[in-house]
DNA sequence: TTGTATGCGTTATCAA
DNA sequence: TTGATAACGCATACAA
């Protein structure tokens, strides 16, 4: 056969090649040690079929030029690029920031980067963001779903899609799921309220097009029946999930109430600062005359006009487990679907400790919870 | 710009190929349709050198098995990730979390994806992940470096890098910046103190290693000096940046001061509610004898105890401003280094009231200061 | 222990 | 208007 080598440019053959713009490969290398690139590339591995001294050229080679591989071309190969895709609602909101931060604890410890995706909470850009997803050939998805939870269509394609998935904050059936467990937060919540002496308990609840705020929801009204307290539809106003002005708004809605509450479990935090804001312009006497609790455990709840109680659903356990939970779906491949629930840890500050309970004796009574409402999994 | 997939099916069929584990190539569709791989990938580019009738076979092929190209591929060969790398020290505080969303709002919109990257505020490990998104080829970065401002080594190595970037929160010389005007904020609060009647104002800084610390701390001194107030060293004190304790030893140092001050500006919101912890605890009267103001605007400042006030730097307006500079600096290569500095806002709230100024009249007030200390660039 | 040949899925060039 | 072929940078089976 006549010449049918590539054609190759001289510039390619000086060894840094069109130096400015261009990186170094391991055809540089090669070429500069005078080895052969799958030499150099047997090297970087490590494998042990390479003699010790060109181990250490390869290394000092690689220092001297800079030369970092091309993650691309790897991957292209190797059908693995270390990248997992994170879709979430609303960055800036601190349960997914903290979530992200838990969730980046474990993955980047495993060697794994996160593509991070604002759904900014529309199930269109969501569809379009898992799709450049999959595009970039992520090893793994993990999700908090703007999509409604009736959305069966989305559900179908997530249940049919080939990429390890785990769901964050927001369950759907039949898939791998790690979040709060919301009915318990909302029981938990209410039955402590119950237990400072308050009777005439409001809901605020989050937007029923989140599961997390359905859960609490339903939470609550088990409480309610648990306790032989009436279910008025009065006491529950549905609201935004994380903007004060909702908490607020709702708060003045239940104090025209021909009776009003005597305490409100609010879905969020958020909700609940609205909440006490509206309370205490009102004159309300907390916690002596009016109970309050949120859920989140917000870093300055403890730090606004009247500390505010309230339900941790444990933000970056929520994350390490999603991680975890990803990392080992991707490992064994046909996992059973698994959904894992944090502990509901009850924080009792002043807005609902009205019989002076300490935080230590709310946990205690938050442990015995177990025996009347156990954690599902 | 290429062809997104927009309009397809996440699920592919599963007729071609090894079906269920590999996902459909150009090659699959080309065979399916009689077509080569090269129309194909010419008709899914739009080219106009393709007739309309296989334009159309090849879309619906395409939506028949749910055909996504492979970005790593693409990219391999065009030498575009379409990737941006952001590396932040930590993602959970509010600062980054809201920059992180003002950057995604305009890189997402032209068509970038985000490769995020927590530091935890640790050099080596920046430089880790910095090697990271060298490898994975992205065609950007955004940096709130972690490194010590006067570690030469970095900022020689960045200023040596071929990938753009665009520094965030934290300035080095003769490179690319987004953040806030860490001086005029610094200046903007002591003047505000000093307005308000306050004579003996101490700072508590930031850590020396990160240079909007050291910016605010300037600012600061600088006021002094323009409003003729003496410069004590007592009055300032080091403590953390976002970590409520450090606000409130640093209080308590300055309350067992043998002449305390009567109003503190404290470097940041997190410092300031520890610090306004300790006065309360300390029985001060917040505005009438003692003022405080924070920085950064945190949403939940005006919830506390005693409503907060603060500077605002305009997070998400950073977060903004640092992607369109690195896209524009993407776009044209050779661009000289800009640095971008956010207008300082101030917001008085009840902690530093003292005079009855409203929220408006204060940023009147506020307005006046160009002429003092005009924002540099 | 090292080198050769081949292919990963795509784009780009140029010939048909 | 379409198709064959050569890259892109790397890994890997297998030959030397």
């Amino acid at each position: 056969m006549p010449f049918c080598g590539r054609l190759v440019p001289l510039v390619r053959l000086t060894l840094l090649r069109n130096s400015d713009t261009m990186a170094i490969r391991l055809k540089d290398l090669a070429h500069h040690l005078n080895l052969s690139v799958s030499t150099i590339s047997a090297a970087l591995q490590n494998r042990d079929d390479i003699s010790e001294a060109t181990r250490l050229r390869v290394f000092a080679a690689v220092k001297k030029f800079g030369y970092h591989p091309n993650s691309l071309a790897r991957s292209l190969v190797t059908r693995k690029t270390h990248v997992l895709g994170v879709l979430v609602p609303d960055l800036s909101r601190s349960f997914f920031a903290e979530v992200l931060k838990g969730i980046d604890s474990v993955t980047s410890a495993a060697g794994y980067n996160l593509l991070v995706c604002n759904t900014e909470e529309n199930a269109s850009r969501e569809e379009d963001m898992f799709r450049m997803l999959l595009s970039n050939q992520v090893d793994g998805v993990l999700l908090a779903s703007a999509h409604e939870p009736n959305d069966t269509a989305w559900r179908k394609t997530l249940l049919e899609l080939s990429v390890p998935l785990v769901l964050i904050d927001r369950r759907l059936p039949g898939l791998n799921f790690v979040g709060g467990d919301d009915t318990g937060i909302g029981f938990e919540a209410t039955r402590h309220l119950y237990a400072q002496g308050y009777r005439r308990i409001a809901h605020i609840a989050g937007p029923r097009t989140v599961t997390t705020a359905v859960g609490r929801l339903s939470g609550y009204r088990r409480a309610l029946a648990a306790l032989k307290l009436p279910s008025e539809e009065d006491l529950v106003i549905e609201s935004h999930y994380h903007e004060e002005s909702g908490g607020y708004e709702a708060m003045q809605r239940l104090l025209k109430l021909g009776s009003p509450p005597d305490a409100v479990f609010a879905a969020s935090d958020p909700i609940a600062i609205g909440a006490l804001q509206a309370a205490l312009e009102a004159d309300l006497d907390l916690p002596a005359k009016f109970g309050l609790i949120g859920v989140g455990n917000h870093r300055y709840g403890r730090f606004l006009k009247v500390p505010l109680s309230t339900v941790d659903q444990q933000r970056s356990q929520i994350g390490h487990l999603a991680a975890e939970l990803l990392l080992a779906s991707m490992d064994k491949k046909r996992l059973r679907p698994k959904a894992v629930l944090t502990e509901p840890k009850l924080v009792v500050r002043d807005s609902s400790n009205r019989i002076g309970f300490s935080e230590i004796l709310a946990t205690m009574d938050s442990g015995k919870k177990n025996a009347k409402h156990p954690a599902r999994r």
